[in-house]
DNA sequence: TTTGGTAGGTTTTTT
DNA sequence: ACCTACCAAA
């Protein structure tokens, strides 16, 4: 009986990478190439044809839902070579019990030995492991029960120690821009003392002060942020040689998707586990070992929160045998897209080459010419969601084959949702709207999540202040406000004051009754944490503590609505329970800190989906609405006088066209809401850049051929013969040269990229306490001598 | 302690 | 236009 090869339906290149076994090797992977498919079936073939263990294999994906795709995809590629070896027949002759004993039994012997998942996801459960050998450089230490805070918890925890226990002012030390600027830092992998360091002046000591108190905190609370995540492991790995070296040995193939968007921090971690921390290239030793990432610069779309795509750049450096694109073994580039109709691709195409930073990449279309883009110029948003909704009804109706599952909305902002849902809601076509605002940020979820927080980590203090007196059980301000006194002055978490009968009496005095019996009932549910399944605790917890029931007591329909989401947690732990093999309330919890919104989309659903750009990397639909193509909205307002966040902007706008496979619409609208004022708004660069050829306009001179004056447009809108009158355009800049900006104040250039026409600056100003980078042709800055 | 009102911020994107 | 957080009044 023949066998069906892993190798099968591959062209050169994706063989190329999926036959890859030891070494360094960079897949340079176009939108719609079927790198997912490369990784899925490198895996797969690393264990069956080189025999590689499983539990040896690492593989980093950037949402857990791709995790749980590449996992079910991997298991159907396991399932149909067995099927063949076994009954000797496709796997999809099989009876489906059959099918279904075949795939158990996959699993069991093969993929659940698998490390997939996100940084987040894998890096979480190497720290409940480890993280208690772990000591920061002020003495810090954690717990493997750790809890991990969420953003509101982070941003109110920035808030009470920037106003309440530094007193500085909130308007020059934004409690946001300062958490930011925190974040940023774990992104680089600084300490404190690095920030300083990089940031030599009061902001940037008030910052690294901050950033000290914050860990405080933290440790107090024994939880961690997102950032540590990532960066916990990275210096625990650097401190501690043989638990870097453990892991080391354990994960000998070590792949990574979506390359482009990792971090300094993510880079370093990648580096320490595949080099175990040996910095001399020649002293590397691949026996047994791989690194093999995936990704396409063009689709870099992360940069805010530190994602640089210069560590993809520099791979081949890092790395690779750093030789030129035709001589190397260490890279291959995935250029055919089987995704999208020749039109669109195109249309990409012509779009991404007015950037300037990239890897030279074409994407080679592999379809037929198909329909042109359409472009729709609309009033205002109202009649552009008019226009869109239409649009997708004649199609349904056209083609009974088609479901609403074949549309998607995409735009730049979560705001921008609104109009589509009511006139999507008005016509009673299903949708989901994906992100905006996550099920579990809804307060009563958060309430019911702290809850389980206290009782897996009693050290959790925000989270024990969240629920001490929810719902009502007469604990009053000035009894928590001494209690929680007490623990600092002891400084011991606030549980420890809690749970002792005698300090409670003393403290709380007439409210001691009701705190006792708060805190026995937690007490019971920790002393049950170890023997309980998650959802037994989540059941116990809302009965006892009258949560549900003082829900359903207030009668309103916002209350009625607030407990069916409760209810709605109990059936994703019963589900989690189910799906996953541990049902311990720890498990629950990470899982629940590091879901997303996009985990839960299915997209063969019945539902016309909406999301932002950002939320549909990875995804495809037959028919892709890109809306609101106005310049200060898309491009975004903030990126049209850097030109590095703009690139950004146009991979954004990249990224949304190559989601589509069949057809592309792309409308704008004359006249816009924002903030409650009617804005004029003025059609995206964008538009002006795709091929005129490709689109078919709604009315003539729909795109006019230059944006109007008055909103400073990008430089490649100015014509040449303008740009020399425009600014300091044939100034010469260099490096330590002073400027003055009128909005950021004076500065000091500290690199100058490109030359001749193209040159960028990065200049400092200490003043905002940032980095910018400029095009000194457009940015309005005059030279200081 | 709870309610209600208003001022002020918000819209860039998210694991 | 909308939401939140904070403050004043009961």
């Amino acid at each position: 009986m023949t066998q069906v090869s892993l190798l099968d339906g591959l062209n050169p290149a994706q063989r190329q990478a999926v036959q890859h076994f030891c070494g360094p090797l960079l897949v340079v992977a176009g939108a719609g190439s079927g790198k997912t498919r490369a990784l899925t079936h490198r895996i797969a073939y690393l264990v069956r044809q080189y025999r590689v263990d499983p539990a040896e294999i690492l593989a980093v994906t950037f949402t857990n839902k791709a995790a749980r795709e590449m996992k079910e995809r991997i298991e159907q590629l396991f399932a149909e070579q067995e099927a063949y070896e076994q009954f000797g027949i496709p796997l999809a002759e099989l009876e489906s019990a059959q099918v279904t004993r075949l795939k158990s039994s996959v699993y069991q012997r093969i993929t659940r030995f698998l490390w997939i998942g996100t940084f987040h996801s894998l890096f979480s459960r190497i720290l409940r492991l480890d993280i208690e050998k772990y000591q920061d450089p002020k003495g810090r230490k954690w717990t493997r029960n750790f809890s991990i805070f969420d953003e509101s918890d982070v941003q109110s925890l920035m808030k009470e120690i920037v106003t309440k226990q530094l007193n500085l002012d909130e308007r020059k030390f934004d409690p946001k821009s300062i958490r930011y600027a925190i974040s940023n830092a774990k992104n680089q992998g600084w300490t404190p003392v690095d920030l300083e360091r990089h940031q030599p002046n009061f902001r940037g000591r008030t910052i690294a002060q901050v950033y000290e108190i914050y860990q405080d905190q933290l440790a107090a609370n024994n939880a961690l942020d997102f950032d540590d995540l990532i960066w916990i492991p990275v210096q625990l790995f650097r401190q501690n040689d043989q638990v870097l070296a453990y892991w080391h040995q354990n994960f000998r193939h070590i792949l990574v998707d979506e390359y482009q968007d990792t971090n300094r921090t993510q880079y370093e971690l990648i580096r320490l586990l595949t080099t175990n921390g040996e910095t001399r290239k020649s002293q590397l030793n691949w026996q047994n070992r791989s690194i093999f990432v995936v990704g396409d610069a063009d689709q870099s779309i992360y940069r805010f929160r530190g994602a640089d795509f210069t560590i993809l750049m520099e791979f081949q450096d890092s790395f690779g045998d750093g030789l030129p694109d035709d001589d190397t073994r260490t890279m291959v580039k995935l250029e055919e897209n089987y995704r999208s109709t020749a039109t669109i691709i195109r249309a990409a195409n012509t779009l991404i080459d007015n950037n300037t930073e990239r890897i030279e990449k074409v994407l080679k279309p592999t379809r037929s010419q198909g329909e042109p883009i359409f472009c729709y110029q609309a009033d205002n948003e109202m009649v552009e969601a008019e226009f869109v909704v239409n649009a997708i009804k004649r199609l349904k109706s056209k083609d009974p084959n088609v479901s609403w599952g074949n549309f998607a909305i995409l735009y730049r902002t979560n705001a921008q949702s609104r109009p589509f849902e009511e006139v999507l809601m008005r016509w009673g076509i299903p949708y989901t709207v994906v992100g905006g605002q996550r099920f579990y940020d809804r307060k009563e979820i958060k309430d019911v999540l702290a809850y389980l927080r206290v009782v897996a980590n009693p050290a959790d203090s925000l989270s024990l202040l969240r629920i001490i007196n929810v719902p009502r059980r007469g604990i009053g301000k000035s009894t928590i406000d001494k209690l929680t006194q007490a623990a600092t002055a002891l400084n011991v978490p606030l549980w420890e004051i809690l749970s002792d009968e005698t300090s409670v009496h003393t403290l709380a005095g007439r409210s001691a009754k009701p705190v006792l019996e708060f805190a026995q009932l937690l007490q019971h549910w920790q002393q049950q944490l170890s023997r309980a399944k998650a959802t037994e605790i989540l059941e116990g917890l809302l009965r006892d503590s009258g949560y549900l029931e003082d829900l359903k007591a207030q009668g309103t329909e916002e209350a009625e609505e607030r407990a069916q989401n409760v209810m709605e947690l109990y059936n994703a732990a019963r589900q989690f329970e189910e799906e996953q093999g541990d049902p311990s309330l720890e498990a629950f919890l990470s899982n629940v800190s590091l879901a997303s919104d996009l985990d839960n989309l299915q997209e063969d659903s019945e539902k016309v989906s909406l999301m932002t750009l950002h939320s549909s990397k990875g995804l495809e639909f037959p028919v892709v609405f890109l809306v609101g193509m106005e310049q200060g909205l898309f491009p975004n307002f903030r990126a049209l006088e850097d030109p590095a966040a703009l690139e950004e902007e146009r991979r954004l706008c990249y990224v949304g066209i190559t989601r589509a496979k069949e057809k592309l619409f792309i409308s704008y609208a004359s006249e816009r809401r924002l903030y409650g004022n009617r804005e004029v708004a003025i059609p995206s660069l964008f538009l002006s850049e795709l091929p005129k050829e490709l689109i078919e306009l709604d009315k003539p001179g729909a795109i006019p051929r230059q944006l109007s004056r008055g909103n400073t447009p990008p430089i490649s809108a100015v014509p040449k013969a303008q740009r020399a009158t425009r600014n300091s355009y044939l100034q010469q800049w260099s490096v330590g040269d002073r400027l003055q900006h009128p909005q950021f104040g004076q500065g000091q250039i500290t690199h100058v990229f490109g030359n001749g026409e193209r040159v960028t600056i990065a200049v400092k100003f200490p003043s905002i306490g940032q980095q910018k980078i400029l095009d000194p042709r457009i940015a309005p800055i005059q030279k200081i001598n």
